[in-house]
DNA sequence: ACAAAAGTGTTAACCGTACACCCATGA
DNA sequence: TCATGGGTGTACGGTTAACACTTTTGT
């Protein structure tokens, strides 16, 4: 009860707290079991599935709003984000009256207007996130990238641009810092940029590569408790690795 | 005076018209002279130079937005138009008072608001324009990219934003077709990369891996009238310059 | 012992880069 | 005729891509 009325709250009165129009919409993905995985959100009223977003609070940096909605979704700070392109197609929401089914709200209310939405992407570490729906929505979970479902609006398409974008910053920039555990095997590191770019890469050539980058640590423990030959465990070097973030390099697969 | 009036309309009455809080500026890019030029407004109050700009109609995709408003400054259709970046720092009009400067604006004008922009950059033949100001503004004109002038609010940031993300698409997209006349020697083109890139890149080599592209085609003709031995004319092809603009291509200097 | 995964090095093809000479044109 | 810019090809070096065998471990 208190929460419906905290929800109510929220559509009703926004736009005392919010900017109009402007909403932020994140693709927190995650790694977990060899699979990229993206967390969404169950709405109340409809039982839809959708992107967790939020708003602009009216004097909020923009890419304060992303850090402070992934962190209320995630209960994590420091978390990776890429703004990534703004959705500002009018009809983009045109089932919004469907959508929030909710008795209170008149066409003229600010919740009801037209939103312009602001994409950013997320990198967390999977086991280290607990999933929070927020004041709309009745669960948070964390789905395969292979099996999304019908999401609302155009947060499908949203989504897929998302990992279009991740999958075209890999030759830029290095990426499982924030996806993977501070220890990691190649292997693993190999199948994140193999789910990542959807194919499959020579396992030498990999490794030689990504070594070359020389943002790599292998550490002298093994991973053991595999069913097979014991993986050596590497880290990041965290200086060289936030360099290669600012530099760029070539990485090209 | 009838100009006047109408931009005193559209100061105090734009809320009727527009999305409040969203605005878009566009970084124009031109060719001439073996330059790279970017169109600037020059602002009637303050006399303070500017990116063109402006806001979105209720009920507009933002990217028609973005096309409307290069169409009211160049008078030109079928640009290429790439939205690059959102500003969305709460402070980045921190002067806008004074900049304004306009009677009969409150702190409540939807204008003084705070505005989130989103930048797109375009690349347009330097030849057709006719730079056009708009009714906020006594001047259009190009400005060399070496020498722009001190902008208002983050503008220079946002042109600086601009060129880099031109830079770096480079790798990946061909240019030159919408900022070269339709025929147009090797040299030329080369003298736009290098400016674009800033640096020299060496004439055998390009031609190479230009022509490799295979989105070119050499004309018969030469141009004549310069001082030296005149070059061959080339003109892109354009069902596979689209092409490649939409599967992405390596290029790499 | 066998199946499955992990560690490692060599070779060939390709691409990028450096570089020099001849030709056409207007002054 | 000379100065300037344009047209063309080759050789070297580094990077990428293809590829196979041995080792470890649990079953």
């Amino acid at each position: 009860m208190e929460r419906d009325k905290e929800s109510k709250d929220f559509l009703l009165k926004g736009d005392q707290t919010y900017l109009s129009h402007i909403s932020v919409d994140s693709v927190i993905f995650g790694f977990h079991e060899d699979q990229l995985k993206v967390l969404l959100l169950k709405w109340k009223g409809s039982g839809q599935w959708c992107l967790p977003g939020g708003f602009v609070m009216k004097d909020e940096h923009l890419d304060d709003s992303a850090i402070r909605i992934l962190k209320e979704r995630t209960n994590m700070e420091s978390i990776y984000l890429k703004q990534f392109q703004v959705f500002g197609d009018p009809q983009r929401e045109r089932k919004k009256n469907e959508f929030l089914n909710l008795q209170g709200l008149t066409k003229n209310s600010w919740i009801m207007q037209r939103f312009i939405t602001v994409g950013y992407y997320a990198l967390v570490e999977f086991s280290k996130v607990t999933p929070e729906p927020d004041v709309l929505s009745v669960e948070c979970k964390w789905w395969d990238i292979h099996k999304i479902p019908k999401l609302i609006y155009d947060h499908n398409s949203i989504l897929a641009t998302a990992l279009d974008s991740l999958r075209r910053s890999l030759n830029d920039y290095p990426v499982g810092y924030n996806l993977l555990p501070e220890k990691f095997t190649m292997p693993e590191l190999q199948t994140l940029y193999e789910t990542i770019l959807d194919k499959a890469i020579d396992r030498r050539n990999f490794q030689k590569k990504m070594l070359a980058l020389g943002i790599l640590e292998r550490l002298k423990e093994r991973k053991t408790g595999g069913a097979h030959k014991a993986p050596f465990l590497y880290r990041f070097d965290k200086k060289k690795y936030e360099k290669a973030m600012k530099q760029g390099l070539k990485f090209g697969f």
